[in-house]
DNA sequence: AGGTAGCGTGGGAGCGCTCCCACGTTGATG
DNA sequence: CATCAACGTGGGAGCGCTCCCACGCTACCT
């Protein structure tokens, strides 16, 4: 039981105090140099690099935090609705992105998974016990009450999407409405005469904005907006099938569809396949997210791609600066929103 | 400057002190309780319960992981080869399960992906710096020196699928010869007469193991292995056409293909059909994850579930018990085999 | 010459905990 | 009635840092 204290990783490592004796400076001046302080000689930091070096020096992050008073932390939250309503690739695609750019910064990243109450109840808690820095939330839906509570314990935060259109956090985004536009202005260049499409929910804003840009490309090329071509679906496969159905029912004669989601135009496709329809002879299909489903599907699935690694970098640079800037409480967020590009294949 | 010091969540958060004044009692009393001791008396315990709630105290993280010299962190690491080899699922469905056991635990997640050397090189100081209860390792490759490295410096460590037979590391593995074999014997089953596999590379040790399942079904079955009915790939979807092409060259007359990973046998299946081969009435195709790609094949394949969600929770049972035994360091280091599932479709 | 910025520096204080020692206080024991 | 565990308890010491004050020193002013 004497001198084993249990460690969590090597026990015996070198300590600032260590440092400082063998550069034969104080701690201050190590400290100093290990952060960058532009006050220091020459002739100490050297000094001091060299000692680093010697003893294999490693901060203690633990320390550092009590201390500073920071977590060198950044939180990202995913919650998980019961239906997987996004595809993995949305999500995988995110934590790539922030965990390049948290990896730049020097930055650790700590994934939040929010499935039941419970655990909601638990992160509450993280965020005045843990001390994170700032935290990313993914996926928020317009009632969800997290944006909020963190704006008010005043932990810095940066959404991924908007929930409103007037969204008072920060936030980075992807011109939802401007893909769908051009996804329905490629299907009306392709000669298409009835573009249908079918919706995600539209209690969420995302789900919305593609609406919109459906609307516009259509008004753009001076077409009618026809309502029965407008289906609502929820974002999931089965959904996509059902709205698929409805559609047909109402107008057998559509040849193009724009889906929301990749998932959902799997679905459509399906019932496209069912009822005899070629795609893309008799019905032009596009999707939307250029996730995996769309590469593998027959015929490959035309589909708009959004630049997720990207919007989890900006997220981060957005969330930083918020960090950075935390004293002077600027009346006005930062706000970003990341273009869209088609990608066109066989399906159109 | 003055009494502004910055705070990273919640300025004026209760301390222990503050719960043990209020409580009437002192500082040691409150930490029992906090941690559960049983050395307190009920009234003491209930006297700093209601201290606690009445302040909404959470102990902080920081400050405990330095006096302790604990993390309540446990790191999983996922190394990223330049081909993105393993599916999405596959991640997301191991993060899950570790976040959901972690939370159990009231573990946090600490995410490290590993792109690039100089990643890697800042992940070894982590491991020191930062102070990590335990490790988590996931796709691991044969000649990879990470689950040394943690053996070396005595960091408790947990992998995820085994580099070899003869695995040193504590590990959670799924039994990639039993499904395989389960696959084979199906396709057996459906009277199939030369079942041809396209293996994964075979340096891979889970790889291997399905290709040893496939034997030993057709063993099993009195048959016997005809070396030109397997060609290895490389998990991708341009390795599957490649590898199918190579099969129906040599064997045009096989009936059925078993994959090792859905994605090969998408690539596959654009062959057979490039060929005008129908699936599954000329050729019957099995995969192997049950991976969304599975699901959306036209027609939808036949595969092998590994309960990739499970396997999360696994290693973080096992990883937690090695954390507990920490000083005593047994001989026998804790392994464990998950079961598989075929998953019937379509395509067989 | 004395005054005074300013820089580089050492080291005290303290972040909020856990660990552990030493101190009552009790009840069973000889 | 003294002796001794066993229990519950308070609080000192310290985890390894950062922050900041106060000190010496040089260089420049008047």
């Amino acid at each position: 039981m004497a001198g084993t204290r249990r460690r969590g990783a090597g026990r015996g490592r070198p300590t600032l105090e260590e440092v400082a004796a063998r550069a034969g400076v104080g701690r201050g001046t190590v400290s100093r140099v290990i952060n960058g302080s532009p006050q220091v000689s020459e002739r100490a930091r050297l000094a001091v690099e060299r000692a680093v070096a010697e003893l294999g020096y490693v901060p203690d992050r633990a320390a550092r935090a009590l201390a500073a008073n920071r977590a060198d932390t950044v939180a990202l939250v995913i919650p998980e609705p019961e239906t997987r309503l996004f595809a993995e690739p949305y999500f995988s695609d995110i934590i790539r992105g922030v965990s390049a750019e948290l990896a730049e910064a020097d930055l650790q990243l700590l994934l939040i998974l929010i499935r039941t109450p419970k655990e909601r109840q638990r992160f509450a808690e993280y965020l005045s016990a843990h001390r994170v820095d700032g935290v990313l939330l993914v996926s928020v839906h317009a009632d969800d009450p997290l944006p909020d509570l963190l704006e008010r314990i005043e932990v810095p935060a940066v959404l991924g999407g908007r929930r409103s259109a007037h969204e008072s956090v920060p936030y980075v985004d992807s011109d939802n409405a401007g893909g769908a536009r051009c996804a329905v202005e490629h299907l009306i260049e392709r000669g298409r005469a009835a573009v249908a499409t079918i919706t995600g929910p539209l209690d969420m804003y995302a789900a919305r904005c593609r609406l919109d840009g459906y609307r516009a490309a259509l008004r753009t090329a001076g077409r009618e907006v026809d309502p029965e071509l407008i289906e609502a679906a929820d974002f999931t496969e089965e959904g996509g099938r059902l709205a698929m159905r409805r559609l047909l029912a109402r107008r057998p004669r559509l040849d193009a569809v724009f889906a929301a989601s990749d998932v959902m135009a799997a679905g459509a496709r399906q019932v496209l396949r069912e009822e005899g329809r070629r795609v893309p002879e008799d019905v032009a299909l596009v999707g939307y997210e250029d996730s995996a489903v769309a590469r593998h599907m027959d015929p490959p699935l035309t589909s708009v791609r959004q630049t997720t690694q990207e919007m989890g970098q900006a997220m981060v640079r957005v969330l930083l600066r918020e960090i950075e800037s935390r004293s002077e409480r600027t009346a006005d967020r930062p706000r970003l929103v990341l273009p869209t590009e088609l990608v066109r294949r066989g399906s159109s």
